[in-house]
RNA sequence: UGGGACGUCGUCAAGCGGUAAGACACUAGAUUUUGAUUCUAGCAUUCGCAGGUUCGAUCCCUGCCGUCCCAGCCA
């Protein structure tokens, strides 16, 4: 695997044209955020490219936040992307920017704009601009104010700055092409009195500028080279060149579009998200379940194999849909490689070894990683009195199901061979508990008779383990792509209060992926129920026989 | 019906005029004290369609078809 961060694309393939005609020398990227909702994967694609493509070409790149909407935006939120950023792991150049450092310089470019005739005051009202903008199908019709002169709209701006209108009376826009097949460039409006207390500049100001006004002069001034933002931004760079074209200054960045991440079974609208966090649909914005990088540290996803997935959903101009199961690889790749074994049982079912003397235990030795000796072992008590998984028996099962069944040997994992001699019910019907007797000879879990014995199951000492709540998570929405609540998936989250923990694992578990073998990984949450610890399942394993038993019951 | 963009396997995607990489998913088999991991094999005679240029086109040209984005004093 190469060491970059970003694969070769059509971005690479333009900086590299740039840094071989001697265009730039230096790569200069930046990440703009609107601190008004937290990030989720979608933001976390732009985040590696445009972090990335700085570390891989030992360029920079600037974290700004586009905080030119002061009615949305918020400090706590601020701090939540800071976080993110860096829990990814990755720097951002020197000082985090903001827009709003920009204010005085966007003010003065502003008045530039009116002094050159390219801008002017509009005294309409919103519905009466929206009207007269147009649609698709007809162009726009220019404003009575248009043409009015320039020392009057010079005096009108100073005047709106001031204070001395309200909210809504009048905008600032730049002159351009009522005409135009894009709407963007039909005299858009680039500042528009607002009275909102801002995160940094407090009510300092009242008027605000747009994101087009904004955005490209922030790139310009902070000498960005590459400003990549995603396709929906294309009709916009006419008006981030003429901007940047018609005022006075030595920079002018790159625009460049690219895809944005898409994800199939998820949600991705910021509002929408927020909409779950609001009504609590979910357990907040770090809920194991939703698609934020908050949520999905909380679940026990490692930033390395985010940025991994992130890699691979590949930059081109083409819309896409990755599928979960990409991510899912990624994280199971990561897992697989770094995580602990240890054993833990999700449904209790208690076995009983009849010919193990009671009152008695002993240690097993158990290997903390199959395929890396450097995880070490471990000693796990074993005793008369087990649990293991309800699903590891089967009344009446064929020779394809390699679990318990009456008269069935079965290997306990690093323990013995068990025989199952009986499982005994309660009125219902229900098995209750098992009796089995056990192959003194076959300690370590391996005979010298080379017997066969296909299956093996986990297990935990009854007397020994610890009392959990486990967590499991489906997807959150039913729906390829989602558009609402409607598409929710009711099973999103599956709450098991009675599971047990092989003993020595809760107290160091704290920051750890563990793998629970043979059902999933595993990861501490940061709640408490009833005095029971929690844990998140991160994702399930790889399980080839619930598929074979899916596709037979189809049949 | 205006403007912008995009169409290569189920999903992403490489390919940049010389005869279809790779990943995920899927299928079959081998190994296995996790039905995990690992391994092996299979998985587009064809690149939206139709013409044209060329010895030769997924790559160039023309036309058509399809999909996505844009009508916030949001970003």
């Amino acid at each position: 695997m190469s060491d970059k961060n970003v694969t070769e694309n059509f971005i690479t393939q333009i900086i590299d044209a740039d840094l071989e005609s001697g265009k730039h020398s230096q790569v200069m990227t930046r990440f703009p955020p609107e601190p008004n909702g937290f990030l989720h994967v979608g933001h976390v694609k732009s985040i590696c490219l445009n972090f990335g493509l700085a570390e891989d070409y030992q360029g920079l790149c600037n974290l700004r936040f586009d905080d030119t909407n002061p009615a949305k935006e918020s400090i706590e939120y601020a701090q939540a992307i800071q976080r993110d950023i860096e829990w990814l792991g990755f720097k951002w150049n020197d000082k985090v920017m903001y827009s709003s450092d920009y204010f005085d310089q966007l003010y003065a470019y502003a008045i530039e704009l009116i002094e050159k005739g390219l801008a002017f005051i509009d005294e309409q009202s919103p519905e009466e601009i929206r009207e007269m903008r147009g649609d698709f199908t007809h162009p726009g019709v220019n404003s009575p104010f248009r043409d009015r002169p320039i020392e009057e709209s010079l005096d009108l701006f100073k005047r709106m700055k001031a204070g001395e209108f309200e909210d809504g009376q009048m905008v600032l826009r730049a002159k351009i092409d009522m005409q135009s097949g894009n709407l963007n460039m039909r005299d858009p409006i680039i500042y528009r009195i607002k009275r909102a207390h801002h995160i940094r500049t407090g009510d300092q100001w009242c008027i605000y500028p747009m994101y087009d006004f904004t955005h490209c002069i922030s790139d310009a001034l902070e000498g960005i080279t590459h400003s990549n933002c995603t396709l929906e931004f294309a009709d916009h760079k006419p008006l981030y060149d003429w901007v940047l074209d018609n005022i006075t200054i030595d920079c002018h960045p790159h625009q460049i579009e690219f895809n944005r991440l898409n994800q199939t079974f998820t949600m991705m609208s910021k509002r929408k998200l927020n909409e779950l966090v609001e009504q609590d649909v979910v357990d907040g914005w770090d809920d194991p379940r939703m698609p934020t990088v908050s949520g999905m540290r909380r679940r026990g996803y490692r930033p390395q194999s985010i940025r991994q997935y992130a890699k691979k959903s590949t930059v081109t101009r083409k819309p896409s849909m990755i599928p979960m199961s990409m991510l899912e690889d990624c994280v199971r790749q990561d897992l697989n490689a770094s995580a602990p074994r240890i054993m833990g049982v999700l449904n209790p079912l208690k076995l009983v070894i009849e010919n193990y003397p009671e009152g008695e235990s002993e240690m097993i030795t158990a290997h903390n990683h199959p395929m890396d000796e450097s995880f070490g072992t471990r000693e796990l008590p074993f005793g008369r009195e087990l649990y293991i998984e309800a699903d590891d028996y089967k009344e009446g099962a064929n020779r394809k199901f390699f679990r318990f069944t009456e008269g069935r040997e079965v290997r306990l994992r690093y323990a013995y061979y068990l025989t199952c001699q009986k499982a005994i019910k309660n009125e219902a019907g229900e098995v209750i508990e098992l009796r089995c007797t056990y192959d003194p000879a076959t300690k370590g879990g391996c005979s010298e008779d080379g017997r066969k014995v296909k299956g093996t199951i986990h297990w935990v000492s009854a007397e020994h383990a610890d009392d959990v709540e486990l967590r499991l998570y489906d997807r959150l929405y039913n729906v390829v792509s989602p558009k609402g609540m409607d598409d929710l998936n009711p099973d999103s989250l599956k709450v098991l209060e009675n599971a047990k923990l092989e003993p020595g694992i809760v107290e160091k578990s704290e920051g750890v992926q563990y793998q629970l073998e043979r059902t999933g990984y595993f990861f501490r949450d940061k709640t408490h129920e009833k005095d029971k610890p929690v844990f998140n399942r991160i994702v399930t394993l790889r399980d080839s026989w619930a598929r074979q038993e899916q596709t037979e019951e189809q049949k």
